[in-house]
DNA sequence: GCCAACGTTGGC
DNA sequence: GCCAACGTTGGC
């Protein structure tokens, strides 16, 4: 079973300092709209997983801080909000298509770009940097955590 | 703004 | 179930 995951975020939306603010340092992870990314959250993420923390869409790319995640997961109210970007008209409130857990902050980390984690031989093979990939939610194998643990000078063991 | 890559939709 | 058209993601 998986237990360390890179979960993108877009900064404008909610950056590593937004976490770190949260009461608990915790934020629900809304939005996902993505049916790989969400079977993720309900079929394999575990409370207490490790989470490396992506900031995406932005002018600075990379990994920006170490999480866990804190809960299991519910439905994303987002879904049935008219307003939201993340409205889903198809979606029932008795059977939710959409699904959002809550995510932990444990630390802010220094920046570590997306170019370096490319340049690095030994995360060859990083969901992440996949060609084309798109996913939201990426699994990571402990020996590219701790190899990234590694990079941001970062414990190990979370 | 470009565009490659991928996901979703909908006609058949 | 196929697949073309369209929409989205996300780095550059």
């Amino acid at each position: 079973m998986t237990r360390y995951w890179l979960m993108k975020s877009e900064p404008s939306e909610c950056a590593i300092d937004d976490a770190m603010a949260a009461p608990q340092r915790t934020v629900a992870w809304t939005g996902v709209r993505n049916y790989q990314a969400r079977n993720f959250m309900r079929d394999a993420m575990q409370v207490g997983d490790g989470v490396l923390f992506y900031h995406s869409s932005c002018c600075e790319p990379g990994i920006a801080g170490i999480a866990r995640i804190a809960s299991a997961t519910r439905s994303d109210p987002t879904q049935f909000e008219p307003q939201s970007p993340y409205f889903d008209a198809a979606s029932k409130p008795e059977a939710p298509r959409w699904l959002l857990l809550e995510v932990q902050a444990e630390r802010k980390t220094r920046l570590l770009p997306l170019a370096e984690l490319r340049a690095d031989a030994a995360l060859a093979g990083l969901v992440l940097l996949r060609r084309g990939n798109r996913l939201s939610i990426t699994p990571v194998d402990s020996a590219h955590w701790a190899r990234i643990c590694l990079l941001l000078q970062v414990p190990t063991a979370h």
